[in-house]
DNA sequence: AAAAACTTCCTAAATAATTAAGGAATTTTA
DNA sequence: TAAAATTCCTTAATTATTTAGGAAGTTTTT
């Protein structure tokens, strides 16, 4: 279904997801229209799921990534807990363990403060236990390694 | 330094990265060549870091999500750390706990047999231990709450 | 094996998006 | 308050994208 010619396309924009028509017809030495016909393809197929601006946490004043554990009495809940992680901006991930009712959420706050106050908000949740650990100095890639 | 029109621009481009001028230019009310003289500035400032294509994982058979805990004996070894995870395409991203000398590395892998593989290759690394926790049904934003 | 259907590619033309240039209006700095 | 800087605009030039139509090569069907 995708050949070599797609992956190299994927790969480039998975680096710059911006990148013009032209520039990507020169990497995979074809014509424009055909790389756009080749984009349009992956993207109505929903192997690309969309493109992102990635912004400068920092800048922003974000300097906490914390990981909490979210214990669930039932893991019935499962539903009811994404629907309220969905609106919750603070938390961007929610990962939930392999045969168990637990959950890790991944939070990025901006001080302690907003990270008390999300925990006591996510202990407040009904069947709820949550633990959590703070990091720093993360680094976090936009890529991974594609093949067929 | 930014104002509501710089922010309103970075929402919508958090959402939808390949967004064209024009749209912002709408949305924002400002004729083109203005948002795009906005736009250059975050860029050259690195408010905006980049914009990247995000890929269907599981379209090419990622179906592992694992979190695997490294401890190390000293925390002097923090920079060997991050030039190994850099090389390695399967870690995505690299946490240190605040304060001690120990690290959450996200990982995603096809199977259970490629995370073993990895966790093993981790282990090797001297003066290194590391327990994994697997997930599935991962759910993952790409925006945060962006304000002054 | 030949015909039909499909896919992928191309070029050329039309349309759309972006950048560049130059200047007016506003805000900030001295 | 005058100078400097910033932000915005319009218009024109440049660059990017899409559309149209058709050739070449594959795959499927008969």
């Amino acid at each position: 279904m995708l050949d070599e010619i797609d992956l190299k396309i994927l790969r480039s924009l998975q680096k710059k997801g911006r990148k013009k028509r032209n520039e990507l017809a020169e990497e995979v030495q074809l014509s424009i229209p055909s790389v756009s016909e080749r984009l349009n393809k992956m993207e109505d197929k929903g192997i690309i799921e969309g493109y992102y601006a990635k912004l400068n946490r920092k800048a922003f004043g974000y300097d906490i990534t914390a990981f909490i554990q979210v214990m669930m009495e039932s893991s019935k809940n499962y539903k009811t807990l994404i629907g309220k992680v969905e609106k919750m901006p603070q938390i961007l991930e929610c990962h939930a363990v392999l045969g168990e009712g637990s959950h890790l959420l991944k939070a990025v706050v901006k001080n302690t403060e907003a990270l008390e106050k999300l925990l006591s908000e996510i202990q407040s949740w009904p069947g709820v236990t949550a633990t959590k650990t703070t990091y720093v100095l993360s680094t976090v890639k936009e890529t991974f390694e594609i093949n067929i």
